[in-house]
RNA sequence: GGCGCGUUCGUCUAGCGGCCUAGGACGCCGCCCUCUCAAGGCGGAGAUCAGGGGUUCAAAUCCCCUACGCGCUACCA
């Protein structure tokens, strides 16, 4: 394969959808893979659900992604413009020029009655579709609709026998029977061509050697092979991938949770991470490799390699991967990446030690909570101690571990008090050491005695490594709890 | 309704006639490690390969039928 040209071509109608980004991903790699083109077209052939912000948010989220494009929209081209409303008259133009050659035709028949007549066709349970009526009108008919200057489309002129048939690169020799397929509209009465058209007049424009798209777009396959043959065009190669689904096996929409790229980058999952799993849904390496690099997907990425099912969306593997990606971040560049996300979170609990994020402490606390999230979002959650000057907590049972009574806990909190003015660095290594023969002398288990000091510490009694915590807190921080928690209980055994 | 595509553990998948008493991963369960939580290690449950017919010495793998799922059937893409 030499030089193929692929294309990702949204239309601009709503959120950059997790299926579509799959779909432009399955391109790039197919084009870096072989040494090709990955060009981004704008199909905004329709009027009515043209969603301002749609185009750049959907640009967004391939940047986000790490696809980068040749051609397209910002970037130029040599085969440009790549927004089809900018087309118009290359859709024009062969659009007349079937009309010439009598293979296609102006249609007059209004919306009513193409309703009324799909109307008919339902309740006889006949075949739906367009009956055909104007395709063989009198050239004195035509003369007096124009005249009369009725709005009217283009439809192609479907042939009426034989059979149009693909050889997918995916799934093989497909063939559908012609006469299954109405006269489809190729432009509208808005002068703006329909999908069919504009799709294969672009891709033969831009000289695009594959497609690769969606499953959805297999039945439509046999019109755009007609439109070439009838622009004597040669046609691309074609494969169709297979659809993204919900648990319920359904295609996947808004009502399974979150669809648009830009979702998962705010939830907080890595690009990387994202890459690799989509890549997963509906392609695989070998029998075992999951966790690629993205030059490892470059270097192997291929067609034959593609299921044929549709694969449902698996967030609990998703959220699998993105901590194994976490886990693999230098510290350094982890910080980097969760600063964002923690400063959303401070500024939402004030008061807490205020944002912008202390980059010293963040660096401190990012090793210690590094394979705890799976979600760049989760510092808050999982670490909130160590950003906030007070920690809350019931002091009951949380402080009195099992096998425990007050009097246990405040005598063990005032030897701590009393120890820990005697460490010097206050270094983990040197915490651990004196407290563990503290948590001797006092006749506690280490169970016991270190899940009483880490709730008086963090107010949790799940938290990163006790002394870790202890020295990313500091002194001051920690005597300052523990007094606090001496303060709670006493407060607590004076109600009782 | 018609046409088309699809169907291997709950999920993502490996498998392209004998290596399969079907492999890996997520999730789940148990054990180990251990100051908690994770991470990690080890082990386990989990698919009669949708069902039925063929072809073959031999089928998850090839063919046919059926069932089910999904997609398309617009002046939406």
């Amino acid at each position: 394969m030499e030089n193929p040209r692929v294309r990702y071509a949204p239309s601009p109608t709503g959120e950059p959808h997790i299926g579509n980004m799959r779909t432009a991903l399955f391109n790039w790699l197919f084009a870096r893979r072989y040494g090709g083109q990955f060009v981004v077209r704008v199909e905004d052939t329709d009027q009515e659900r043209f969603e301002p912000g749609a185009q750049e948010a959907m640009l967004e989220g391939l940047k986000w992604l790490g696809i980068e494009y040749d051609e397209g929209p910002g970037v130029g081209g040599p085969y440009g413009p790549y927004l089809q409303s900018q087309r118009l008259p290359h859709y024009q133009a062969a659009a007349e020029r079937m009309v010439d050659q009598g293979l296609a035709y102006r249609c007059y028949c209004s919306t009513e009655r193409l309703e009324q007549m799909r109307a008919d066709q339902a309740a006889r349970k006949a075949f739906p579709g367009y009956d055909g009526r104007c395709r063989d009108l009198t050239g004195a008919q035509r003369e007096e609709l124009v005249a009369r200057g009725e709005p009217s489309v283009i439809r192609f002129a479907m042939p009426r026998s034989g059979t149009t048939s693909v050889e997918d690169l995916i799934r093989g020799r497909v063939e559908w029977r012609n006469e299954l397929f109405n006269d489809f509209v190729i432009m509208k009465s808005d002068g703006f061509p329909t999908y069919h058209l504009a799709v294969v007049v672009d891709d033969h424009l831009m000289n695009i050697s594959h497609v690769l798209r969606a499953e959805e777009w297999l039945p439509s396959t046999p019109r755009h092979l007609q439109l070439y043959g009838a622009l004597g065009y040669s046609p691309p190669r074609f494969g169709h991938l297979p659809m993204i689904l919900g648990p319920d096996r359904d295609k996947l929409s808004k009502r399974h949770g979150a669809t648009s790229i830009l979702e998962y980058r705010d939830l907080g999952y890595l690009p990387e991470a994202m890459v690799n799993f989509m890549v997963l849904l509906g392609w695989s390496l070998d029998d075992k490799t999951e966790v690629m690099s993205r030059q490892t997907l470059v270097e192997n990425f291929s067609l034959d390699r593609v299921s044929l099912g549709g694969a449902i969306f698996d967030q609990e593997k998703l959220a699998w991967m993105n901590g194994v990606y976490i886990r693999d971040l230098p510290p350094e560049d982890l910080a980097a990446r969760v600063a964002p996300y923690l400063e959303a979170d401070l500024e939402k609990n004030l008061p807490c030690f205020k944002p912008p994020v202390d980059q010293d402490r963040l660096l401190a606390v990012v090793p210690l909570i590094q394979e705890r999230i799976k979600l760049l979002s989760e510092v808050w959650e999982r670490g909130a101690f160590f950003f906030q000057e007070h920690v809350d907590y019931e002091p009951g049972a949380t402080l009195i571990q099992k096998g425990m009574d007050g009097d246990t806990v405040m005598w063990a909190l005032e030897r701590t008090l009393g120890d820990l003015g005697y460490i010097p660095d206050f270094q983990h290594e040197s915490l651990e050491q004196s407290l563990r023969k503290l948590a001797g002398d006092l006749g506690l288990s280490p169970r016991q005695f270190f899940g009483t000091l880490r709730v008086a510490v963090t107010g949790r009694n799940a938290t990163p490594p006790l002394f870790e915590t202890m020295e990313v807190l500091g002194r001051e921080l920690v005597i300052r709890r523990l007094n606090d928690a001496q303060e709670r209980l006493a407060a607590m055994q004076g109600e009782a």
